[in-house]
DNA sequence: ACCTGAACACCGTTCAAGT
DNA sequence: ACCTGAACACCGTTCAAGT
């Protein structure tokens, strides 16, 4: 074959062959995004990401296996950004390792609050084994990372308990998640809502992580 | 042409059940509940539950709104189970207030590990607005307050530090519903599953909970 | 190679009609 | 009062056919 021959570029393509999409995989993933939330996770169908992008119901066949495939390229995006924006965070912070960890969590459950809908496709049930899309573990791994980094840097200034950081990260991990998912879900606290509280008990509760249940 | 021949199911149901259900709506929650056990959220439909009690797939609409209606119910009936499992534990550690604690929290995530999809449809979206459901928010509510309970108790004894018993129950109650979810998503810890090491992860993580990441 | 359109088996929901 | 069956507008998925 030839090797030599360059790839037409997407514009190129795009006027000449206006029937083909130019990129419809990110296109859907982008429409995918959009929908969940603009309308949520039960709007959320190929075909309504097909109609989204303008091509036909099938057409998403081409590039995802099935309806998994794309929530698990949508999840795969949110781990991402999630991270992203969990290690912008504990940059900001490098001089304090328990401030350092109290804002990586706070930028984990504004990420929830920001994109609560995206949130659920990334730990929902509906991608039903996630470990048939090794994407989704890795951008998933990176993110549990950052988690780890924090702890180790912590740990070696001396202002983190000793252990593994693996184990403390898991644990650090749940807490933020569930009071993400509760946050999101309007289950925080039975009868305090209101987000002004609701911050007030993410704080709290992040705090009383670091200094324990112990009187 | 087939009317000679019905199939022998439905001919069976025809003679065997009355034109009358006895009780219907218990019959369409007890449905649910088996489908989300044997076949997962995605397979619980008012379809499949009206077929598996034999009636019907508009009947259900004579004791259900909607379909919301019926996961609500059957999520009400999910929050009554587990405050009984969690306060069953409660009851068998009175004596020291940590164990209790910690049994409580063990209790939430076997109630998990044994039923991951009843779970996820008491904390899910599919719900879209658990306020509209007074018997939704009150089992919810009666759950919240067996955790508040230990809480207090164990403040009495002087086992438990000081502050709001609702606000460190919802800090707790986030720690456990997030090891819950990670665990029965198989996403906690990446590279740690097997479910040895997952014991260890949460109990570890429990009692992290209580002495504090603090050094 | 990439996309379309018909087709199939599912849904939730509604409503006139039957018992 | 309670349930049925047809009907409608949606799905996911497949496949022969078009460009």
């Amino acid at each position: 074959m030839s090797a030599e021959r360059p790839s037409p570029s997407s514009e190129e393509r795009a006027k000449t062959r206006p029937y083909h999409h130019a990129n419809l995989r990110a296109a859907l993933i982008e429409a995918g995004l959009a929908i969940l939330a603009e309308e949520g996770g039960a709007a959320l169908t190929l075909r309504a990401a097909a109609r989204r992008v303008g091509v036909s119901h099938s057409a998403p066949y081409r590039h995802f296996a099935d309806q998994e495939a794309l929530l698990a390229a949508i999840a795969q995006e949110g781990f991402d950004a999630l991270t992203a924006q969990v290690e912008e965070a504990s940059e900001r912070f490098r001089a304090s390792p328990p401030q350092r960890l109290e804002e990586a969590c706070m930028a984990y459950v504004r990420f929830a609050r920001t994109h609560p809908n995206h949130l659920r496709v990334m730990f929902g049930d509906e991608i039903r084994n996630p470990q048939a899309h090794p994407g989704l573990v890795a951008a998933g791994t990176r993110a549990f990372n950052a988690l780890v980094a924090i702890i180790r840097d912590g740990q070696v200034a001396g202002q983190i308990v000793a252990g593994r950081p693996q184990a403390l990260a898991a644990s650090i991990w749940a807490h933020v998640h569930g009071l993400s998912m509760l946050l999101i879900g309007h289950r925080l606290a039975p009868g305090l809502s209101g987000s002004d509280n609701e911050d007030e008990l993410v704080r709290s509760s992040l705090r009383l992580q670091y200094t324990g249940l112990e009187p």
